[in-house]
RNA sequence: CGGGGUGUAGCGUAGUCCGGUCAUCGCGCCUGGUUUGGGACCAGGAGGUCGCAAGUUCGAAUCUUGCCACCCCGACCA
């Protein structure tokens, strides 16, 4: 095993792309773009997924499962939903190979030609709205509250683990109601759901709001997002929830018979997050060390190292430890007892500092005499000596601090870096000094974003909701402004 | 798809300009022993179509041509 991670300071990218190798987390595949997930980086998703599924399931969600190819003429009813997707899409075309007659290899049989394509989905709505067409014929029907699992596929040109892969897995709501107003609130609760998961069990602090007109969902009306901002002054858009208005319903032919007679179109909704939420939690919170998980989401939440010489050694170490193990375990803690001799303590520590472990415990023949442990945290890297006693009651407060002591870090650099910008040129040089979120006046125009954008490669994040109106003219152009918006670069 | 670069053991690499004593080193792996409170040490060992194909040559990792793959920068994006 090589020592040492590059330091964030030195490079970032690389940085943050040893640490997902390093910590076992992911791995490249065979083909350009796509990821392996090893076993610890998915049982961090499995945890989240737990979590989500669970909020999912408790805002009167059902969870079920669509195909994973579309055929091709489907994309193309919603017509802004597929000017968004057609350049990126994985088209099958056949669907048999042959012996090459030549003698070497195999090659696609071009007798198996299919007769309409099938696109690999890069997202449902359409082949779920096709759906919903057969489901949907009366107001009792609705809402329609859906929510699946899955692999997707956007052909990507440049690629990140975890951040931007080729196919990557999320889960997609695609919701259909009587009115705008309640699809409008359905919206909102979900983006809502994504901020409390964000800031409660991933520790990271997000911003909520409306994403500009050229932010927006390819085919929706408006797009609600969750901000979060990475410790290199990038911003990352973690979460969103669309309101589809009645475009998939009209593209789809949608309608229901209303309560009081007449024929109507369901309203819709459609929100997802990703495997991207992997990033995110790497990138918000891990150090020069490796990852710091928050002890809500961390595979193992508490590992006990213990330092012997001999198999008597560990035998009364292991004694002592039972009952502080069964009382851990009995408080839903995950507890690790690694008792292996293949490598030293030294190692060890390394390690399951390298992986994020929040709590641990070293324990040796000093500790024995004593009735001591050594207790270690990850996040701040402090080691205290303490007495057996209470232990589990100290392990359960001290993962509660934990988690709490992330999530302030995290909103106290986000604090730090987020700055008020009122002319471009400090605006400019804000990016390039002191990347982080920029509060800007912006006159509301597509045209003005895109220039920005251009110039100086930041977007718009959000106009975050809950902020004080304020008014103000447009750092470009001059013009009246009502609010403030979150610029910044972004991953 | 444009511009730049790289392919040598599981990983990371030296060697390529100037063809031959050139297949190098580190990590990892295996065996044995000593170790173990912050990534232990010693000894021995295994592992290679030098990206693929053709060519030049007495001789190619090295030169030529073609192909393939990957990486970085740009356009695209959860």
């Amino acid at each position: 095993m090589s020592k040492g991670l590059p330091k964030r300071s030195d490079d970032y990218s690389l940085w943050y792309n040893e640490l997902v190798k390093r910590a076992d987390l992911a791995e490249n595949a065979p083909v350009r773009g796509c990821m392996i997930i090893k076993p610890y980086g998915y049982s961090i998703w499995e945890k989240m997924q737990a979590v989500l599924d669970k909020k999912f399931k408790d805002t009167g969600h059902s969870n079920a499962y669509f195909p994973l190819f579309i055929p091709k003429s489907y994309l193309s009813k919603e017509a802004a939903h597929v000017d968004g997707f057609a350049k990126e899409c994985a088209v099958v075309t056949h669907y048999r190979l042959k012996n090459d007659p030549s003698g070497k290899g195999i090659i696609v049989d071009p007798d198996a030609k299919l007769e309409e394509e099938l696109i690999v989905r890069p997202t449902s709505e359409t082949v779920i709205w096709n759906t919903f067409k057969t489901w949907v014929q009366s107001y009792r029907d609705l809402p329609l509250l859906i929510n699946q699992w899955a692999n997707v596929v956007r052909w990507e040109m440049r690629t990140r683990l975890f951040l931007r892969t080729t196919e990557f897995l999320w889960q997609e709501g695609h919701t259909a109601h009587e009115t705008k107003q309640e699809a409008i609130a359905e919206t909102e609760q979900m983006i809502q759901v994504y901020a409390d998961f964000a800031q409660n069990y991933m520790a990271l602090p997000v911003h909520t709001g409306i994403k500009s007109a050229n932010e927006r969902f390819a085919g929706a009306e408006e797009t609600y997002c969750i901000e979060a901002l990475m410790q290199d002054g990038k911003a990352l858009q973690a979460g969103t929830s669309h309101f589809l208005g009645q475009n998939f319903a009209k593209a789809f032919d949608v309608k229901f018979a209303k309560k009081e007679g007449g024929l109507e179109y369901v309203w819709g909704t459609s929100w997802g997050v990703s495997t991207r939420l992997m990033g995110a939690l790497i990138m918000a919170h891990s150090d020069d060390e490796g990852l710091v998980l928050p002890p809500l989401l961390a595979p193992i939440q508490v590992v006990i190292v213990p330092i012997f010489k001999t198999s008597e050694q560990l035998d009364l170490i292991e004694e002592k430890l039972k009952p502080i193990i069964a009382a851990l375990k009995a408080k839903d803690i995950n507890v690790k007892f690694d008792h292996t001799d293949k490598f030293s303590p030294g190692y060890k520590f390394a390690e399951y500092e390298l992986k994020g472990v929040p709590v641990r415990i070293a324990i040796g023949a000093r500790d024995i005499e004593n009735n001591t442990v050594e207790l270690a945290r990850r996040d701040t890297k402090e080691k205290t000596t303490v007495p057996q006693e209470g232990l589990v009651d100290r392990i359960e407060n001290l993962l509660k601090e934990i988690q709490d002591s992330i999530f302030q870090k995290a909103l106290a650099f986000r604090s730090a870096n987020t700055l008020i910008a009122d002319d471009y040129s400090t605006f400019k040089k804000m990016l390039d000094e002191t990347p982080g979120f920029i509060l800007a006046h912006w006159d509301g125009t597509s045209e003005t974003e895109e220039k920005i954008k251009e110039e100086t490669k930041a977007t718009i994040r959000c106009i975050p909701l809950g902020m004080k109106p304020e008014s103000g003219i447009c750092m470009v152009t001059g013009k009246p402004s009502t609010q403030r918006v979150l610029f910044a670069r972004a991953y």
